[in-house]
RNA sequence: GCAUCGAUGGUCUAGUGGCAUGACUUAGGCCUUCCAAGCCUAUAGCCCGGGUUCAAUUCCCGGUCGAUGCACCA
């Protein structure tokens, strides 16, 4: 069967895009090496990327190391959930989920068993692919991230990070310092994450080792409308709730604004992030028919997310294809690092005007306590200033020992004080994004295929700022003079920081051709006319159409058509 | 991970127990005044390891990668 993706990933081999990495090894399922123009079109998109969150959203970027200690992962849960127990038939030597045999089974609530439980229940459970009893077997977890020591002698276990997310998460305190002592506020980060895939398949959409972009936005909890919501209020998009996807009805067509006021999106922080993403994914080159958003149901949402939303990019080999994930993740992962660090990671948020409260607590009257409780009197004032006032005496634990504390040992004292704040976990609304896919999404719906002249034309219609090439430049002719005039056009443009590459090999249309394939939106051919006037022909990928330019106007001109401040429309008609 | 099938220059492909085809691409040259034209020349290949054999790209075993189904997974 040879589809779209045979092609494309034909073409990305071929012209350096993405090849199978250390081929001369022989390539390991789940890793990619990015070619020239791959890891050309890959900053390229990282940096829209930036510009939509660091420039816009002023959210500004961290690096965290790609290895980290496994406290990290035994807060976040991945340690724990990101393993899955399995076993082996014995006989088939099949591998197979415990817990999925046993539910299949019919016995519920298998995936809250230990293994030893598994193992009993597993038994005279028949192996669902060869029927055999599995009698017993051994039931071991298998976890998704790949392992590593720290230091000689493995004395430190440490995980490759199965997300970038979680360093944002250990850089709060910082973060929150850095971004004085205040919400709303996020930090991202661009870089590889690993997850050690069972059965990687299907090419660069499951890798192993894959690049993410990930945003961590802190929000106050009850204030989960986006200062900037306004932006994105009346952008218009489909949206494929909970609700048309249990009617099995297609996506609704709505503003932002509307999808809040309905109630189909959480608040209008998630709201505004999806805006944001369809605008994105839009201008890196995904097409708007094939990109829809879809929300999670409550049973494929993690218990903590109280919303989630997943971009899916349709591929017409994959279907539908998970390609960013939008959460709001509450406090759960902010709870999680305190609980396991024992710091607090919260932010005073002061009250308009201080508040008065009355506040009535338990005094304990030192004199008395002292001579009573000797070297326990210090334990006993405590639990008892932290116990509830109560008049007719208190019972405090102390050591693992219950005392009764008579009325006389303290006094009840009700006092005014001054409240200015208070301290409060924020929310994490977190925007998750898997750049290869996206990449691999972009190659797909950018190619095209058509015949010109009986002669078959492929041809990336990137966007002329995701392209790897920006502009090619050639001489008509490999002689008087020309290839020289053509060779300062592209040093002119080169100086001004745009990528242009240099052909004078074969005929005109093989070059244009050559550079159809790899997406370079704009060829500058030098012609007899050239010398004489001091023009060239700009020649447009998409419509093949030329416009004669002034030479000296060229970087100016090309950096605007990049940056899509002008089109080629427009040249064509003034 | 299991099962089935496959792997020949960069790409597509013919074929074989004993010199490995052809086309396209690429590079150099000739020609050529705007969309893969033509001619000449050159470069480049039997996935890896082991076995059988005088001789293995070919047959056998193991592995890797890829496709498909199952399982797994976002």
């Amino acid at each position: 069967m040879s589809d779209i993706y045979d092609t494309i990933m034909d073409l990305a081999k071929r012209r350096g895009f993405i090849w199978p990495t250390a081929e001369c090894y022989g390539s390991v399922a789940g890793f990619i090496d990015y070619g020239p123009l791959g890891s050309m079109m890959k900053r390229r998109i990282e940096d829209v990327w930036r510009e939509f969150y660091v420039v816009r959203e002023g959210y500004y970027e961290i690096e965290c190391p790609t290895i980290g200690q496994e406290e990290i992962f035994i807060a976040s849960g991945h340690v724990k959930g990101f393993s899955d127990k399995m076993c082996q038939c014995p006989h088939c030597r099949e591998y197979l989920r415990a817990d999925h045999v046993v539910e299949g089974a019919g016995i519920t609530g298998a995936s809250a068993m230990d293994a030893a439980e598994l193992a009993r229940r597993l038994r005279d459970i028949p192996c669902p692919s060869c029927s055999e009893p599995l009698g017993e077997v051994g039931v071991f977890s298998f976890n998704l991230m790949f392992e590593t020591s720290i230091g000689p002698g493995s004395q430190r276990k440490g995980y490759l990070r199965p997300e970038t997310a979680q360093g944002m998460f250990t850089d709060f305190s910082r973060l929150l310092r850095f971004y004085r002592d205040r919400l709303p506020f996020g930090a991202v980060q661009i870089g590889k994450s690993y997850r050690n895939e069972i059965s990687p398949r299907q090419g660069m959409i499951r890798l192993r080792e894959f690049t993410q972009a990930e945003a961590e936005i802190f929000v106050h909890p009850e204030k989960k409308d986006h200062p900037r919501f306004s932006r994105y209020s009346g952008y218009r998009m489909p949206l494929l709730g909970i609700r048309q996807q249990q009617e099995g009805s297609p996506a609704v067509e709505m503003t932002m604004q509307e999808a809040v006021d309905a109630g189909v999106v959480a608040h209008s922080f998630i709201a505004y992030y999806l805006a944001l993403t369809h605008d994105l994914l839009v201008t890196i080159g995904v097409k708007p028919e094939r990109l829809r958003f879809r929300q999670h149901l409550p049973d494929e949402r993690a218990h903590y997310a109280m919303d989630c939303w997943d971009a899916e990019v349709y591929s017409e080999r994959f279907g539908w294809v998970e390609t960013v994930g939008i959460a709001d993740r509450t406090d759960y992962d902010l709870r999680a690092h305190e609980k396991q660090s024992g710091e607090r990671f919260s932010v005073f948020i002061p009250y308009p005007a201080p508040r008065r409260e009355k506040r009535v607590r338990v005094v304990p009257r030192m004199g008395a306590l002292g001579p009573r409780f000797r070297d326990r009197a210090k334990r006993v004032a405590e639990a008892l200033e932290a116990s509830a006032p109560a008049e007719g005496g208190i019972s405090v634990s102390v050591g693992g020992e219950e005392i009764f504390i008579p009325p006389d040992l303290y006094e009840i004292r009700e006092e005014e004080v001054e409240v200015p704040g208070e301290e409060v976990t924020p929310h994490v609304i977190e925007p998750s994004y898997g750049i290869d896919r996206m990449i691999y999404a972009v190659l797909e719906h950018s190619y095209a295929e058509e015949v010109v002249k009986d002669e078959e034309r492929r041809v990336l219609r990137l966007p002329p700022r995701i392209a790897p090439i920006q502009a090619a430049v050639f001489p008509l002719m490999n002689r008087d003079g020309l290839p020289e005039i053509a060779g300062r056009i592209l040093e002119d443009l080169t100086t001004f920081g745009i990528v242009a590459e240099f052909d004078d090999s074969g005929a005109i249309g093989r070059r244009y051709r050559r550079q159809d394939e790899i997406g370079t939106p704009f060829a500058i051919t030098v012609d007899y006319q050239t010398p004489e006037d001091g023009t060239v022909t700009l020649r447009d990928r998409d419509s093949m159409e030329q416009v004669r330019v002034p030479v000296r106007d060229l970087p100016a001109l090309i950096g605007s058509l990049i940056r899509g401040r002008t089109t080629f429309a427009e040249l064509k008609s003034p």
